[in-house]
DNA sequence: CGACGGGACGC
DNA sequence: CGACGGGACGC
């Protein structure tokens, strides 16, 4: 359908394979080899490129790292976003970069990595394909798209995976029979609107309420192991634990040593959707309070789940709670 | 005779 | 806040 090969001739490998590059935000000091260094275990590395000013030649801060396969950026992605590289500077942020000539800038949502399409023999059913593709990574759910009254199979079906690296392992490696490619996102809504009906395989998931918050290490953001990805959808409304809070798109977040507005920005930037930012010191005591606004509420409660009890810097745990003023109850 | 292209979700 | 260089092909 898109044929983005024909214009600039010399940049051909850049996204072929497509998603086979990361974009990185990093610290101005991170230097091609240092970044080299902690981006080589996830695949053939091809390309680095610092971005500079022209003039100062210092670095702006930002990184493209071309892999060989789009299963590796797509590991590097999962691994690295938002680990602290160097002591005391903010965490990184990894992504898989827009293709070159895109002029959007918009982040490539994992939704968007994670849903392949493929085409089946109409004799297959959803069991046939989860095991034919669960070699690959945890397999949320598939679904066969069948005739509406006769319910018959159509020869076409989705697989969820877990991980954008999963779901790149499958169009990589699965038999090209298949066909596999990655499926266009369902719904231009809303997240929350997409989270409202990823509840297909709920048994994994509702074990994982158990620990509805997990306290991370500072360490890498996505764990994805524990497909904690569509997990915010299980709190949204419906207060399931802890008595009901009102969700809000605004958070409170309280740390014990003091941040400043850069700190607090950085981290809860790790969540796509962030507005602003308002950070306040008590005077009295050290410790700092801040308030956050995502754009919507699912962002909101994604960015709780993930950064409640998230230790930042290492041994500081912050808490984060809504906000209930100023917060519309729908989105 | 002779052998493979097609492909989108109940909002 | 945080998005695109360098270098040169082969009739």
């Amino acid at each position: 359908m898109e044929d983005n090969s024909g214009f600039r001739p010399s940049a051909g490998n850049l996204d072929d394979p497509p998603n086979s590059r990361v974009f990185l935000v990093v610290s101005k000091s991170m230097t091609e080899d240092m970044i080299r260094e902690r981006f080589a275990e996830f695949g053939d590395i091809q390309d680095i490129w610092v971005v500079k000013d022209r003039n100062t030649k210092e670095s702006k801060g930002i990184a493209f790292v071309k892999y060989a396969k789009s299963s590796q950026a797509c590991r590097a992605m999962e691994e690295m976003h938002g680990r602290t590289l160097s002591d005391s500077s903010k965490p990184i942020k990894v992504f898989i970069a827009q293709s070159r000539g895109s002029t959007s800038h918009r982040e490539v949502e994992d939704e968007e990595l994670t849903r392949i399409f493929l085409m089946i023999p109409k004799t297959y059913s959803e069991d046939d394909i989860k095991n034919r593709f669960k070699e690959y990574g945890p397999v949320e759910y598939c679904s066969i798209i069948k005739n509406k009254t006769t319910g018959e199979s159509k020869g076409l079906a989705y697989v969820r995976f877990q991980k954008p690296s999963h779901a790149a392992l499958a169009i990589e490696n699965c038999d090209r029979s298949f066909k596999a490619i990655l499926a266009e996102p369902r719904s231009r809504g809303s997240a929350a609107s997409e989270a409202a009906d990823y509840h297909g395989p709920s048994r994994q998931q509702q074990q994982q309420q158990q620990d509805p918050l997990p306290h991370e290490p500072a360490g890498a953001m996505y764990s994805y192991g524990q497909s904690d990805q569509y997990d915010y959808s299980l709190y949204d409304k419906a207060g399931d634990s802890r008595g009901q809070e009102s969700v809000s798109k605004r958070l409170t977040v309280v740390s014990r040593v003091p941040l400043v507005q850069d700190q607090i920005y950085g981290l809860f930037d790790l969540i796509p959707g962030l507005e602003f930012c308002d950070v306040q010191r008590d005077m009295f005591s050290s410790f700092a309070y801040a308030v956050v606004q995502y754009q919507n509420i699912s962002s909101a409660i994604y960015a709780k789940y993930k950064l409640h009890g998230f230790e930042y810097p290492p041994g500081n745990r912050l808490g984060v709670t809504y906000l209930s003023d100023g917060g519309d109850g729908t989105e």
